[in-house]
This record gives structure tokens, sequence and C-alpha cells, in this order.
DNA sequence: TGAAATGTTGGGGCG
DNA sequence: ACGCCCCAACATTTC
């Protein structure tokens, strides 16, 4: 067969076949189902990446997020460059790129690992019936889920809307495939299309503000096994009576290379599975599926309370006290811990991220979807489903969510989590001087400790912005106010 | 994956 | 010895 392009001239009748492994957050080799079928059928195999315009989307990446981009893909580069292929690197609307390529290199047939996102489902079905159409064959892959959302389900046939049934028809279910072991050999095209370079992305930060998270991650593929077999040997043995408390590293640290795909939870699950005490971590896996499992049935969550009567609730959206949280300045010290740990190296703390979180919608009002968005903007692990379940659980209005009458009191959350203060003082130096009982409140502490301790209040350290006893009484006074307009309006 | 208020119980001080 | 009060300690209820 011979080909006649726009301009006339003959395109080499030769011109070879090729596959396109599209990657997406699947930024390994290692079981990776899609380039695992692009290379198997012998073809030559372009790896491709695309950055998609971020006018028009709702969620586009953050700055912590694209650090790591950016460092994930340069790791991805080398282990393809082993290979004896590399990534092809393009900008621009992904269906317009795609469809390109397709002409440009003869390609034949398309595969990606599936996203869950709403945005992304809508751009990868309307792409996917696109190519079709010029008759290029597309597959996609589950490399992100231990079981796909459509299919777990209530004995009736409805999604679960609580955790614990979805949990045990997950242990129920077949279980989740073994992993797929790293290609050793990716064929690579006799031509290599046009490729941008990593850093014409302009990933990184141009002030360079990331100081704290290079110390703290190694982002790639590599870097999450060693974080996965760390956490196995050193802490999943007293992972349920460690990761409560935030001084330690009791917790795995996964999230931002699952969330990049660096590491599949199938990997972890079948790691984990067979060693004794692994169920309370892996509980914790399952409640990532459940978060991606809501968003699929429930689109409309990262926008809207999931509880529609939710969207009369009274908050009092106030700058200042928004301000005030994110720049770590409430005067609550396990808050303000919390916050520069969040700033200093884009990660923190579960059990402390339920407690600023709590503070940000229960004590100072503020709505839900503006400390999301700031956690969208500063966390290295923000993932849409997992941040918009977190926060929506928390302000009360998500499914099977804390009732929002659960206040959580940040002093008592502060003496049983960092009972020494150990936490505290890593993240808020201002308050080393102070004693073990002090230093969970310090405006209880006496002038004579505070100055020994080089603190002047108001000065180097805030009084707390709010009192902790009305503002839980606010709170209280404000659910009950939606639920008297609610059961108005239902009466 | 709460905290605070309220209720209950039982030991010990004390008149 | 006895009843009374106090108050931890624990349990239950409420938000």
């Amino acid at each position: 067969m011979c080909e006649i392009d726009d301009e006339g001239f003959h395109i080499n009748s030769n011109t070879q076949e090729t596959a396109v492994i599209w990657f997406r957050n699947d930024l390994r080799l290692a079981d990776n189902p899609a380039l695992n079928a692009a290379i198997a059928t012998g073809l030559a195999v372009l790896p491709v990446f695309i950055q998609v315009p971020e006018e028009g989307s709702q969620w586009p990446l953050g700055g912590a997020t694209k650090w790591w981009l950016h460092h994930s893909l340069k790791k991805l580069n080398e282990s393809l460059v082993k290979c004896g292929s590399k990534l092809i690197v393009r900008s621009g609307n992904a269906s317009e790129i795609l469809l390109a390529l397709v002409e440009e290199a003869n390609v034949r047939r398309i595969f990606w690992n599936r996203l869950y996102e709403p945005e992304s489902i809508a751009r990868d079905s309307d792409l996917k019936s696109k190519l079709q159409v010029s008759g290029v064959q597309v597959e996609s892959f589950n490399g992100s889920l231990l079981f796909e959302p459509w299919e777990v389900r209530t004995g009736e046939g409805k999604p679960f809307q609580v955790f614990t049934p979805f949990w045990r028809a997950c242990l129920a279910a077949n279980p989740p495939s073994p992993p797929i072991s790293a290609p050793k050999n990716v064929r690579s095209p006799e031509r290599w299309p046009v490729s941008l370079s990593i850093d014409d992305l302009m990933l990184e930060p141009t002030i360079d503000w990331a100081a704290g998270i290079r110390e703290m991650w190694t982002p790639g593929e590599q870097g999450a096994m060693q974080r996965l077999h760390n956490f196995t040997i050193d802490h999943m043995p007293k992972y349920a009576c460690q990761r409560d408390n935030p001084a330690n590293e009791g917790t795995s640290r996964l999230s931002p290379h699952m969330h990049f795909g660096e590491i599949s939870p199938r990997q972890i699950w079948h790691e984990l599975i067979p060693l004794p005490s692994s169920g309370p971590y892996l509980r914790q896996v399952i409640w990532r599926e459940f978060a991606h499992y809501m968003l699929y049935h429930h689109p409309r969550t990262p926008q809207e309370p999931f509880r529609a009567e939710f969207r009369n609730f009274p908050w009092r959206a106030d700058a200042a006290k928004l301000q005030a949280w994110t720049r770590a300045l409430t005067g609550y010290p396990l808050v303000d811990a919390g916050m520069r740990e969040l700033w200093h190296t884009g990660w923190m703390h579960n059990r402390v991220r339920m407690v600023v979180a709590s503070f940000l919608v229960k004590h100072l009002l503020q709505p839900w979807q503006e400390g999301a968005a700031w956690f969208w903007d500063t966390l290295v692990d923000a993932d849409l489903a997992n941040n918009t379940f977190g926060w929506q659980w928390v302000a009360g209005c998500g499914a099977d969510a804390a009732p929002y009458f659960r206040i959580f009191n940040p002093m008592l959350q502060s003496k049983k989590f960092d009972p020494n203060g150990d936490y505290i003082r890593r993240w808020v130096p201002e308050l080393r001087g102070l004693s073990n009982d002090s230093i969970h409140e310090p405006w209880l502490a006496t002038v004579f400790e505070l100055a020994d301790a080089g603190i002047k209040l108001g000065v180097s350290y805030p009084y707390p912005i709010i009192d902790h006893v009305a503002a839980r009484n606010a709170a209280l006074e404000a659910f009950q106010t939606l639920r008297d307009n609610n059961s108005q309006l239902n009466g």
C-alpha cells in the first residue's frame, strides 16, 4: 500500500507500523498492563507522555504535583533508556496530539491505563471513538486500582455508600491479579518522532521553593519500591499502633508514588498480603479504592457535597481566617505544625490532615472546598479522588463521613497523638522551649515559662485566632441551622 | 478515624 | 457503726 500526503510526496511505503503506550498516572515499567500489552504486539513501541493544557481544566496541576511530575518523568525516561527506548514528550491537547501522531508515525494500536476522574473519562472515551474511526485499535487497562469501580456492587447491584461493607466485598471478590514484571527491552522504532525535552515542560518552579520537598522524597519507580520495602520491614509490623503518631515515620508515605502510578496497589497488595498484621494497612489501601469508587459513581463531588442538604450550610467565608490557616498562624500548635509540614515537605501526616481540616471547616467555618484547593496546590500526593473524599469526610457531607457534630479538639488531639510535643517542636520551632504540657496550648503557660522559652504571645507566636469552646458552639449552632432549614424545606 | 455533658458506682473521709 | 458527702473512675448519652 502506498500513501500520498497533502504535499503530494510519497511517504515511504515501508513506513514501520508502531504501537503507542500513552503514559499518564502510571509512570512505571513494572506491573504496567498497558505497556506490557504494547510490547506484546511485537510492533515498535512509542512511549508517549503528553502535558495537557491547563486552561479549561477544573483541576490544573498544583505546584507541588508539578515538581513531582518533572522528576518522575525524568526517572521514567531513564528506565526506558535502559530498555533501549525513550519517552516522547509533547504538550497540548491530548486528542489532537495523538491523532496527529497516528499519521506521523503510522500508529496502528494505542494502549493506556485507565484514569477515573470525570474529566479524564470524558476525554478518553471521546478520544477512543475518534481513534477507532481512524482505524487505530485502542485498548485500555486497569493499572491503578485493585478493583474496577463498576465491578464492586451490593447484593442489589447498587454501588456501596458505606466503607465497611465495601471493604468486606473487596475481600470477598476475586483477589487482584499478581503484578507483571518489568520488561527488559522495549522495541524502538527505526525513526523516532520529534519530542520535547522534559525540561521544556517547565514543570519545575522558577523560584526554588522545593528544597524541603527534595530532601524528603525520591520520585520515580525505584524510590517507590524503596519506600515500600522500607515500610514493609521497618514499620508495617507496628503500623496499627504507630500510625497515628505524626512525629514517627509510622506510615508508608507511598501516597505520592501511588498517585503517579510509580507503584501499583497490586504490587503493594501482593507484597503485604502474606505477612502477618498487614490488615490495618491494607484497609487503608482499600480506603483509597473507596475514594476512587465514590468519585467514579459521583462525579460531581469535587465541587458539590455528596449530601445535597450541605449545599445550604451557612459557611462564613473569610479571607483572613483562611489565610491564617494557610500561613500556619492559627495559634493552635498542632494545626500550625501540620500546615508547616505541608508547606515544607509537600505532605502531611494523615492524623494531622484530619485535625487541620476539621479546624478549618468546623472552627473557622470555611467551606471545605477552600481547604481542598489549598491541599490540591501544596500536596505532592494531590489526587482528586482522595482529596475530595477526605475533605467531604471531615466536613461531614460525604459518604460514610464523620458526623458534623464530631468536632476535633486540637489540644486533645495534640496531647493524645504528640504527647511529648516532638512533632510540634520540629515544625513550630519558636515553641521549642515550652514544657510538654504547655506546648499544646501555649496561652495557658505562665508568664515565667513563656519568658524562659523566649516567647511573646502575639509577637513571636500568635494567640489562638479563635476560642475553641466558642467555635465549637458556633459550629454546632450552624449545623443546627442547616437541619432546621432542611426540615422546613422538607416539611 | 471525637468531645463534652450527664449519669452511675463505689471507696474513703468525716462527723 | 453509720449515713452523708465528695469525687474519681467508668459508662452512657448528646451534640
